[in-house]
DNA sequence: GTCTATATTTGGATAGAC
DNA sequence: GTCTATCCAAATATAGAC
């Protein structure tokens, strides 16, 4: 538990994030993930089970720590009382925008997210809805004070385009090329700057 | 070449266009489709060489009339001296629309072409850009005129920003819960409303 | 052009030694 | 907990008869 290098199981998280983020779930092979991961083959067997279960356990990794960050994002946007729509739009799309750059390795995880989309897998879209919709309603609470002209069904559909268009942006589907001059970091950050100011403008149409 | 029946070819890539629509290029197996189709498993092998050519026809059959029919409502938008913002939207969005519910059988193709997006398969990725590229060229040419206040950059960020909403739209991503009451055709066309208003708020911003 | 049968490869999972 | 070796199923691809 208090280990000097990553533990044979956090490698297989790894390897299996960033190989499913770049080939898919049924494109990755368990043995692509363990090469990887510096394992042996047969270790995702004794500790996953299964190569459906560590595709869970993929998720089920980073979805808490996320739903965490945005809805703390959001307590802080609330707690300013003159707080704008830009303030939840922030806090909403920021946390997803750190998970992709911050430290700890979640690169891979906002593409494996937007695989998880595509995939029409029931399963996963489960797995998903209850972890997200918790969260997105207390956005859609907060949004809806802030956008009194727009009832619940006009907000739900306009909160889903939002979505739709930051899977996207995240997982850098687009078409706009990065400048060589700018890293990967820069382009997210303009991505949700324009992402934001986008959406603001939406939402109050 | 005018049988009263679907070829063996045709049924073929039916098929594969609606599995991979399901369960991804890698997901879906050459056995899947040969069953689907009702043809014998040689046949793939016999008509299009390769699971990965069989693809690439895939998305070739029905890029070349979903661009021309965009260029098309381009162009009748254009023709209207009196056209605004959302008139391009729609000729932007609706082809992409119809393409999902006329009796051609194109049901599954946005979903696969969402999927492309999601497979950072660099080959696919090419091939859309090549085929793309010019389309959303004489769109982002009409849009500009409209809007003057954008400089090039600004609005490439945002046809961006539009496309990955309309992929995520249109390939039934979203968490909103369609209501049985009303048929698929009807919450796309309900998505599409939405999106062009929304879009056209973002775009005018 | 379409079939049956099969070659060949690859992948998920396990058994059993250490 | 980790390794080697192996089993078994499934997949792509092809050979060759019709």
């Amino acid at each position: 538990m208090s280990l000097p290098h990553a533990s044979t199981k956090q490698r297989i998280l790894d390897s299996a994030e960033s190989l499913f983020a770049q080939h898919g779930f049924a494109g990755a092979s368990l043995r692509q993930v363990t090469a990887a991961a510096n394992v042996n083959l047969a270790a995702v067997n004794y500790h996953f089970g299964s190569k459906e279960n560590l595709i869970n356990e993929v998720f089920r990794r980073r979805l808490d720590a996320l739903n965490k960050q945005r809805l703390d994002a959001l307590s802080e946007a609330l707690a300013n009382p003159s707080h704008e729509l830009e303030d939840l739009l922030e806090a909403f799309i920021r946390p997803a925008l750190q998970l992709s750059s911050d430290g700890s390795g979640g690169v891979g995880f906002v593409r494996v997210l937007a695989r998880a989309y595509a995939e029409h897998n029931q399963q996963l879209r489960k797995f998903l809805h209850d972890n997200y919709s918790p969260t997105l309603k207390q956005f859609a609470s907060a949004f809806s004070r802030q956008l009194p002209h727009l009832n619940k069904q006009e907000l739900y559909w306009r909160l889903d385009i939002i979505s739709g268009a930051l899977t996207y942006a995240l997982a850098d589907f687009g078409i706009i090329k990065r400048r060589g001059s700018i890293t990967e970091q820069q382009h997210r950050d303009m991505a949700a700057d324009h992402l934001i100011a986008f959406a603001s403008a939406g939402l109050r149409a």
